[in-house]
DNA sequence: TCATGACATCGACAGTAGTCGATATTGACA
DNA sequence: TGTCAATATCGACTACTGTCGATGTCATGA
């Protein structure tokens, strides 16, 4: 495995997908950026946090509504935030994840025309 | 595998990301769409399909851009093409493969709120 | 009609990713 | 300190995916 550590949405989304011929260094962060987003999993769950109260949730309020056991939404949790789409805020025995402002856009951007 | 034939670009996109919870069948269709996009050298392949001259190119314009071999290519523009980002045109014996207008731009407005 | 060239399909293989149960970790609290 | 509850990590398994070489298909042109 050809590590890309830290391949967050801002590293990713430089450039613009129908401007010029993509190097191969960013189609490869694009592609590692958008393969957090190809997986019916983790958009319901980023989908879920952005519409909670207070645009938070934790792990405890994502198992039940997506059906899927807590290591896994644990695992999904992780590869948003690694991905730079969520934020993780720990407070007291609970993990609060929130989407960090701007990402999706950035990624939305980096595919538009418009 | 719950087959689903004709996920493309138009029926993935119906709904933002952001405004509620995605349903199980929206956040399938969604992510398979964008699954086309999370590989690298189908973000090159369009890439450089949309940047070359009359906005198309065949098969063997692309091949060696990529550094992959025939069948790897076909078989992207085949996913691309399923997915709803391309075109096919064959003419003669080469196949021209096209961008399909707007069709990166739906993807992009569900991710983005703005 | 036959050979050739462009592309698609097939079959196989290796690497990757989603999932779970079991377990470790961490903080709250009695 | 010991227990409990919430999360994270680990190990394993299965399924999927990207890749290739071999082969099939089809249109062109001699």
């Amino acid at each position: 495995m050809t590590e890309i550590e830290l391949t967050d949405v801002s590293a990713a989304c430089a450039t613009s997908l129908v401007g010029e011929p993509l190097t191969e260094e960013a189609a490869a962060e694009l592609a590692h950026t958008m393969k957090a987003l190809a997986d019916p999993a983790r958009l319901r769950l980023l989908s879920i946090v952005a519409a909670s109260a207070g645009g938070e949730a934790c792990v405890c309020d994502l198992t039940e509504p997506v059906g899927l056991s807590q290591p896994t939404v644990s695992h999904h949790l992780k590869v948003l935030t690694d991905a730079g789409f969520l934020s993780r805020a720990k407070r007291g025995t609970l993990a609060y994840y929130a989407l960090v402002p701007g990402a999706l856009d950035r990624v939305s951007r980096a595919l538009g025309t418009a």
